[in-house]
DNA sequence: TTCCCCCTGTGATTATGGTCACCGAAGGTT
DNA sequence: AACCTTCGGTGACCATAATCACAGGGGGAA
């Protein structure tokens, strides 16, 4: 059950008749670590937004390619949910709870009005907006500009500083496929930064030692 | 001078009274062929709305490194502009006029009334949010899981399309600065693409004849 | 006409990263 | 203990595209 006490620190931003319609209208929702969210070619019948645990959010090709792009932590929304879900069209992303993850699902008759009525929440929408988009420029910048090696230690310090831990829980396997590159590769890379001091490889995790040397 | 005459048939779906609300507020800004309307650093204490001609946007890096992303034609906003003015923080982008372009620009101080008294306006800005994140979403794609050839000749149907004309008119040099790559390697391409009689190289221009070969 | 700059074409070389083949080690299962 | 699966390490090779070097042609300027 949703009460206006829980919402209140997440959100500080929303107005107290707000938070009152998402009690009252909101659902909460439970994905076990590792359960996908959204697929590509789901239709939304509502808004997502994270109240704990943490997303992982994917671009995914025909192929069965994929690549990350951004972390959803608690407080943020999905983006596309919200324009999708006023628009009823597919997904176009993948999105993956890599830990306990507990989510408001909104439904998507009461978006329209609240854009209107509630200032808080027009800001919340435009300022997801704003963040993923910055975030999709970023990823672009680095898969346009830089190499593999840089891309890796983007990847790992955007990991650590989402999971809030030293150890990133995935195999070279799993970090290759999430950049789009191969386990020798992202293998080699990872002996490299190992020979700097940066990383000490553990079998299923890598331990983060200190990534700015 | 801003009519309401001028102004509805770009915004059909704009209330009267926010037609008239543009007219009085906004101001018309002309942009000369090839002139810069936007620069990655510069504030934005306005948005800008296209009404007439075709603007390029790019990312670029610290290294003069750019990236052709989308273009903006009439009737479409920089989804950026919106909310950096919103924020008052810098543009991460550059856009060009590559033909003779004029604009709205609207103060900011209007955008947060607006978004709440108007749901033409509330649905246009996301609207256009949902679209540039599309193109965006697009972009990734063939960065990340195209080779050059395959992003090329997305590259002139997009040109093609938005030009609304068969010539494109750059040079080889100017094309691989946007896909960012190297003259050497668009020149190489370009003659297969002619061999298969999907163009014909000019000087200073490529002449599309058909892409779908 | 001559000169020169810009645009294009092309071969040779290099670098990055993807692929293949194979190994050995960790750790769970029977 | 024997076996098997998964994970990581590594050398050889290959593909794509970036870089280098240079040649030739068009077209404007003097």
């Amino acid at each position: 059950m949703l009460t206006i006490a829980e919402l209140q620190p997440l959100f500080p931003m929303f107005e107290k008749e707000l938070l009152q319609e998402i009690a009252e209208k909101g659902t909460l929702r439970n994905f076990e670590e590792g359960e996908l969210m959204m697929k590509t070619g789901q239709y939304f019948r509502s808004t997502l937004i994270v109240t704990k645990g943490l997303v992982k959010v994917f671009r995914e090709d025909d192929e069965g390619n994929e690549f990350f792009m951004y972390f959803l932590e608690p407080g943020q929304a999905c983006a596309l949910s919200m324009i999708c879900a006023l628009k009823q069209e597919r997904s176009e992303l993948t999105a993956k709870a890599i830990s306990a993850t507990e989510a408001i699902t909104i439904p998507l008759d009461n978006m329209d009005r609240w854009m209107s009525a509630y200032k808080g929440w027009s800001q919340f929408v435009l300022g997801n907006y704003r963040n993923r988009f910055e975030e999709l420029l970023t990823t672009i910048d680095h898969i346009a500009f830089r190499n593999m090696d840089e891309r890796l230690l983007f990847y790992l310090r955007k990991n650590q500083q989402s999971l809030k831990s030293d150890f990133i829980p995935f195999t070279h396997a799993e970090i290759a496929h999430e950049l789009n590159s191969s386990r020798e590769v992202i293998s080699r890379l990872m002996k490299k930064l190992a020979d700097k001091g940066m990383v000490r490889v553990h079998r299923q995790n890598i331990e983060i030692v200190n990534l700015n040397l």
